[in-house]
RNA sequence: GGCCCUAUCGUCUAACGGUUAGGACAUAGCCUUCUCAAGGCUGAAAUCAGGGUUCGAUUCCCUGUAGGGCUACCA
């Protein structure tokens, strides 16, 4: 049986890092053994699911290249499940809780739970203050959530109140008590089973041998075996991979701010770089490197080198990983990338854009920083329209001489005057004029010339920007400022 | 509350009984420099606590503590 691993999201909110990650490590294990990798949307929740999440969830795995060999969606799989549900009844696995019995069911529950509150708030001073904490987490997780039981009939599973133990391929051997879980429901009626019995039946249908999940279906699995067993099926290999945490350290999840991946495909990251940190997130390869291609991942991942205890999403890191990235971006596919981030006034294919391309890859870290850089007070803002400065700006600060500045911009103005407009590039102004700035003093000349040709004191070097401009607006910026500093 | 998982610099992590506890991000300083970056160098920064086992524990065991997960007719 080839190994085959599957992603199994249930469509109930947008695709975050969290599920990227179990998705991307499934995907390695399945590619690295030249297995098969499903993807399963889990949807029998009818009320919290949404094509548009569906969608969102597809579109991230095709983004970040995580092609999957086989699909399923559950809602489209109730008769293969009702087959199931009506035999475990026939064999005594499951039964019909009736109405009645429901009632009584969630009656003796609110004494348990009232009884757990009782005990859980003692007097708030002092000594006690710890438990107090402890009762406040509890009431407010995710109350919203809590499903209201219809008090209708239902159907449970017969639980055989056994020990169940089962080898983790990271953690190693966990062992539960499945007494304490009673007889819990796998389906709400032959045809609304719940999430512990389709999963299982699922993973035994496709033939699912390794199941890679988040550390918090740990819990889940000792009632996931017991329905395999009841089932007769053979349980599969478990991994479960440790939790992708926000700042907090809680669960990163929907609520907690978890951005959609497909928020980071907009701020402009690539995806080179979020399947590298996330791949890093959890896993280490057996030497320090750290920018590796997918290639190099899954050829070098092992269930061993995963780490068992959570991580928090530093997207300070993931932006390192970006700017990695960026840098061996060729020209063409930095213009492909920067496209959508350009004001209107730059035409993608002109030669000023194509200037531009060096001077960006140099200095960003996100896309998104394209559009700022030319936005109001950006750096590039200049090359559309010189921004006011004040003569002063136009003075070398460690030779702040009007006379001296004067001086070096009207010399500076007649080398590059001799320049012809259609070769005024980089080079041809540094060459121009390097002399000159070398006897003269780099800072004297070239600070003048920077506050004259961009009005900013953070820019690119005076040449590129007057190539920018061109040798036009270049003599014409340098004359203002020769206005401005003899006024 | 019960059950389960986890615990190395601020963050991600290396070490699988013997290391001056290594690397990366972030951070501080210096160098380079016409600005801002980038780059280079240097620095600060960690084994949760207490007991064992051992000649020797970050590493193995126990207890405590802390954090997290589950405890649903969500997945």
């Amino acid at each position: 049986m080839p190994i085959t691993t599957r992603f199994a999201p249930s469509p109930t909110g947008y695709f975050h890092a969290g599920s990227y990650r179990t998705a991307l490590f499934s995907w390695i294990f399945a590619r690295q053994n030249k297995g098969k990798f499903i993807l399963r949307i889990e949807d029998t929740d009818k009320e919290r699911s949404r094509k548009e999440y569906e969608e969102n969830i597809i579109d991230s795995l095709k983004w970040l290249g995580l092609e999957y060999d086989e699909f399923y969606r559950q809602s489209d799989r109730t008769e293969i499940y009702k087959k199931y549900i009506q035999q475990l009844i026939a064999s005594g696995h499951a039964y019909v809780s009736t109405a009645e019995q429901e009632v009584v069911r969630a009656r003796e529950m609110a004494v348990k739970f009232g009884k757990m509150a009782k005990e859980n708030s003692g007097p708030s001073s002092g000594a006690n203050s710890q438990s107090v904490k402890k009762v406040d987490t509890l009431n407010t997780s995710d109350k919203e959530d809590r499903a209201v039981p219809s008090h209708a009939e239902v159907i449970r599973f017969n639980n055989p109140n056994k020990k169940v133990a089962f080898e983790d391929l990271i953690r190693g051997r966990i062992e539960f008590d499945t007494t304490e879980l009673g007889d819990f429901v796998i389906a709400k009626s032959e045809d609304e089973p719940v999430f512990h019995l389709v999963v299982v039946i699922d993973d035994h249908e496709m033939g699912v041998t390794h199941i890679i999940r988040g550390e918090d279906h740990i819990s889940n699995t000792p009632r996931q075996i017991l329905i395999f067993e009841a089932i007769g099926a053979k349980i599969p290999q478990y991994a479960h991979i440790p939790l992708l945490l926000s700042s907090d350290r809680s669960k990163l999840s929907k609520r907690k701010g978890a951005v959609p991946v497909s928020e980071y495909r907009s701020r402009g990251y690539l995806r080179e770089a979020i399947i590298n940190y996330l791949a890093l997130l959890g896993w280490h390869p057996s030497d320090d490197k750290e920018i590796l291609t997918v290639e190099e991942i899954v050829a070098g991942f092992s269930l061993d080198r995963v780490q068992k205890s959570g991580a928090i999403f530093d997207e300070e890191k993931l932006k390192w990983f970006n700017r990695q990235y960026i840098i061996k971006l060729s020209d063409t596919d930095f213009a492909e990338h920067a496209k959508p981030f350009l004001p209107e006034w730059i035409v993608p294919k002109s030669d000023t854009f194509k200037k531009l391309i060096p001077v960006l890859r140099d200095k960003i870290t996100t896309f998104a920083e394209v559009a700022t850089m030319f936005g109001v007070g950006g750096e590039l803002a200049f090359v559309h329209k010189l921004s006011e400065y004040k003569k002063e700006s136009l003075l070398w600060k460690k030779n702040p001489d009007a006379q001296i500045a004067l001086k070096h911009l009207t010399e500076v103005r007649e080398f590059l005057n001799l320049l012809a407009g259609e070769n005024f590039t980089a080079d041809t102004t540094k060459q121009a004029i390097w002399a000159y700035v070398e006897t003269n003093g780099k800072g004297d000349v070239l600070w003048p010339l920077r506050m004259a040709l961009t009005g900013q004191e953070r820019s690119p070097d005076p040449f590129v920007s007057a190539s920018l401009i061109g040798k036009e607006e270049t003599l014409k910026r340098i004359d203002m400022a020769l206005s401005k500093l003899s006024s």
